[in-house]
DNA sequence: TTCATTAGTTACCTCAAGGTAAGTACGCGC
DNA sequence: GCGCGTACTTACCTTGAGGTAACTAATGAA
């Protein structure tokens, strides 16, 4: 009675990994999620050329320059984005996105507009939800 | 110069969205890759029948009774399992996947199985930047 | 000499996730 | 009367993410 075969081949991808690389699936996966790498993946991305650190820092709204650096360096890592320095004064660095980032982030899309075009139902879940839950607490 | 249509669609999404319903988004997505979110619906989803909470707690590994309870909770808040109390004693409760919860998680596996598919090159690019890392601390 | 610039780094703080361990409520069988 | 079983719930702790603010190195400009 499995349904969800398609999720069942991911399963059986999984089990086809040494528990290394299933740590490293989960980890690569936890990150996309994190506040700023998907972010500035797109950035990078949209830009269509490497991009100064400071330019990145000025695009992702609200990043601090501690939590950029910290996401680049992640990124660079895990060979999603390249950074490139330069002999210079003041310093200049350029970050450019990898072929392999750019797939990352069209394998995330789906996923995104998919949650994106649901909001709606979530929104509405939320609401019964809590409004049940208040009711709950008021016949206490 | 955008090369990502994909992803630019997948912005456009979202400028057509309030700023609550972003927020609500990103916290879809943020909670996809929490520890044990997306474990906890693969096991509702391919039981193919409603579990008990202890049953759950049996089947995703190592998870605590206070991490399976928040997250049973907020999965229930957003529509994506019900829960269902019997008046008895010892008490039983059960928890079942919702179609919108099995069509979340038919997005998400796509994602999950590249990123699956393509840890080896993760673990490459590490292995790269780590070693290139020890070179440099070395020539200190 | 002093300052501005750039890309960090560091110290220090707060907050939330998640773990352990113990307590709660309740009816049933002994 | 007492413990068992079930589904929580609470107190307490550690860890990591991420924020702010200040400091650094090197050089050209004023």
């Amino acid at each position: 009675m499995k349904k969800i075969t398609k999720w069942d081949e991911a399963a059986a991808l999984c089990d086809s990994l040494s528990e290394d690389q299933d740590t490293l699936t989960r980890e690569i996966v936890t990150r996309l999620a994190d506040k700023w790498t998907l972010w500035v993946m797109s950035v990078l991305a949209e830009a269509g050329e490497p991009l100064r650190f400071s330019r990145v820092l000025e695009q992702v709204e609200g990043v601090s320059q501690k939590s950029l650096t910290k996401t680049l360096r992640q990124l660079e890592r895990d060979g999603l984005v390249t950074r490139k320095m330069f002999a210079e004064v003041p310093p200049r660095v350029e970050y450019a996105i990898t072929p392999i980032g750019v797939e990352m982030l069209e394998h995330v899309e789906p996923l995104w507009s998919w949650v994106a075009k649901s909001v709606g139902r979530f929104q509405q879940a939320r609401i019964v939800f809590d409004t049940a839950k208040d009711s709950r607490e008021d016949s206490l």
